[in-house]
DNA sequence: TTCCCTGCAAAAGTTTTGCACTACT
DNA sequence: AGTAGTGCAAAACTTTTGCAGGGAA
């Protein structure tokens, strides 16, 4: 293990570090969520947030609205995104922007980390860094500001797309 | 080494800490990118890219055709948008997408920057921070990806909005 | 039974493109 | 003269919305 840098210690892989909840548990929080705000739970809303909560991170609306019609081919883009956005209030779910047209959606609710992006590829690959997030704070500390949240992604050839380039 | 405590020391607001190039300085580099590249300097192209010069930072391609109406009354979006990217295949020009509908652009070619945005009246405020960039430099070797560029962002209450509030 | 929810299609917002015409070099 | 550039309008793409009908509580 190299340990010039100290920010190699640092670094590791986002994947959680307690348990994580299943797709169960989240549908039983999307369930309690609904209730509060006096929102019905329909098959619709099951499909897609259940879709979500089990596929793969960073879907995009496209992607989700492909996968959930192989379960109910009946939904229409338009639940698509409404559900997206009641997921979001609902905080179970980040919208993210990366270089592209349309936007990216992932679970919500562990650790933060953040993203490098291959240039070639496409692949995301996650990373967490206190260093990073402490000097985050500081800086903004310094500015006068009140964070609320922020982005911070690399951008690039990952080390396969390097090789084989 | 980076480390948190010392930020403080190191967050500066980003304004040129060298002689800034002027509109005229980067338009006649504008007209030679694209002598290189055979490609035709026309009055449209001029106009669009000396109003980007001179303006202030961030400007959105909406704002952009606004200004140039002005000072030329002919020019179309697709003119504009046109220019933009060829702006960017200069590398005369960033375009960025903060947690918005539409891409900003801004000019290219000062020291690199990061950006806070505000919240509630949006305003962007840029910065620098050495430590940043070398923790990301040191993040990227340790995933083994070659990094070609990164965007970090700030979100949340500009000082202003924050005691307003 | 009451609203909330859904699907469809149309609209909206941003960016790109086809085409005939214009104008640099 | 020849080729790249322009304006307009239409298209493309992603996301939102109006509306009439359907379904959860």
């Amino acid at each position: 293990m190299p340990r010039a840098e100290n920010a190699d210690e640092e670094v590791r892989p986002a994947p959680e570090r307690r348990r994580r909840p299943t797709a169960d548990d989240r549908m039983l929080t999307f369930h309690s969520r609904l209730r509060e705000r006096g929102l019905k739970s329909t098959g619709q809303r099951d499909d897609i947030a259940r879709v979500f909560f089990e596929l793969r991170r960073h879907i995009s609306a496209e992607e989700l609205y492909a996968e959930v019609k192989k379960v109910n081919p009946h939904v229409g883009y338009a639940t698509i995104y409404r559900t997206l956005k009641l997921l979001k209030e609902c905080d179970l779910l980040f919208e993210r922007h990366f270089d592209e047209g349309q936007a990216r959606y992932e679970v919500a609710g562990e650790h933060h980390h953040d993203h490098f992006i291959c240039d070639r590829c496409g692949k995301i690959i996650e990373f967490e860094n206190d260093d990073l997030e402490r000097m985050q704070r500081a800086i903004a500390q310094k500015m006068g500001v009140l964070l609320t949240h922020h982005k911070m992604e690399l951008y690039g050839l990952c080390a396969d797309c390097r090789t084989r380039q």
